[in-house]
DNA sequence: ATATAAACTCTGCAATATAGAAATTTCAAG
DNA sequence: CTTGAAATTTCTATATTGCAGAGTTTATAT
């Protein structure tokens, strides 16, 4: 039995850089294959110094979370309210599709740390900006964060992305008596853009918010 | 050793039965303490009489999520559109509040199985009848799709149910010179009621879908 | 120097998923 | 009936996992 490693004692480990190795293998392995031997392993230090920094796989999995959410840089507050919530969707987006196995960690911890008071915080303003009375901008600045990461969470596992060879012919292969429009709507499936479903979608939902504001 | 369990052979063990244990067992451990051989305690037959029938733990999950699929009931076909794809909305919430701990496969597993293509063909002839244009049925109903999901997911996480005692604490700490909007808003978060992020978010976004057609 | 806290490593265990072979039953054909 | 093949379940074995407990080293403060 060889015995490689290094003797006890501090040595600089930066947290910071474990959960970098935790998010290159999770992306590499995808959520099965994740564990914290194998990100111990590709920094080269033992298992519990991991789990020492981060208590455990869960609160490790916690700040990979974080870490993305680190990433987002804030929009410019002078812009209008509709431009600033546009552009966080589409940063939300542009972070499912650089980190498509480690986005849903999102999803599943909703509020991972102190910055999301920080982001939360610039959706308040440009809900307060657009116009919509307090109990409104809390509903909806919920209401607005789920779709997104919702959407962008879609992006991340393909469904929005244009159909694959494999997915056209299994709608190929759709009877038009059960199924008369799917099959009608093969050739648009065919010219599904990159990014366009989100595109429409997010202006949807800034219209849609636009809207309830003036039905008041 | 005591043997506890029947002797091997056929004896007629449904496979939907399996499923509705998983579901339990997932339900009443989380998606931690989930495991097939909880599965098959539950039912009190054998792991690998789980496996037989899933082929993995993971073609287990894939069937759980079909059977929430399932459990959708088809929308009246002579209503208004908006009034389906409302409709269908609140289903899946439903769905959402009642099983919290599975309703998450729904985002792993975007597309489950035939029952979806059957839920895709109504959401379609609901956009039709919306009198959108074909390629814009297809971006606009993943894009409906993967916001309600959303939406169902945070119910499902209790992102929008009213704000907790621990949160409202947290948000009471917060300094009100960063967070000034935050901290405004606290008696906003103390007055959220149940559903109401989300009857407002699906509202809005078909409102924003009906939006995108006059636009054009 | 000494004490104390922080940052690790080592050993080991209980639980896990999965593979493969073996065993038993069912069912249809003769 | 018998028989043989297929379907269904169990048993055995193995490698991997998360994690607890105790020990070891270094840095910092006194």
């Amino acid at each position: 039995m060889a015995r490689k490693s290094a003797r006890p004692g501090p040595r600089g480990l930066e947290p910071e850089e474990i959960v970098t190795a935790a998010v290159a293998v999770l992306e590499e392995e995808g959520p099965g294959g994740f564990s914290v031997r194998k990100v111990a392993a590709l920094i080269g230090c033992d298992v519990m110094a991991v789990l020492y920094h981060y208590k455990s796989k869960e609160g490790l999995e916690r700040a990979m979370a974080d870490a993305l959410n680190a990433r987002l840089v804030p929009v410019d507050p002078t812009a209008p309210w509709r431009t600033r919530l546009a552009e966080l969707a589409w940063q939300y987006r542009e972070l499912a599709l650089t980190f498509p196995k480690t986005f849903p960690l999102l999803l599943r911890f909703w509020v991972t740390g102190p910055a999301d008071y920080h982001h939360a915080e610039m959706v308040y303003r440009a809900l307060e900006d657009a116009g919509l009375p307090d109990e409104q901008i809390v509903d909806c600045c919920f209401g607005w964060y789920a779709s997104v990461l919702g959407l962008a969470a879609a992006e991340a596992g393909g469904l929005l992305q244009p159909a694959s060879a494999e997915m056209l012919a299994e709608v190929e292969s759709l009877s038009p008596a059960s199924y008369p429009i799917t099959v009608r709507l093969l050739p648009a499936f065919r010219a599904q853009q990159e990014g366009r479903s989100f595109a429409l979608m997010v202006e949807a939902i800034l219209a849609g918010i636009e809207r309830t504001l003036v039905e008041r």
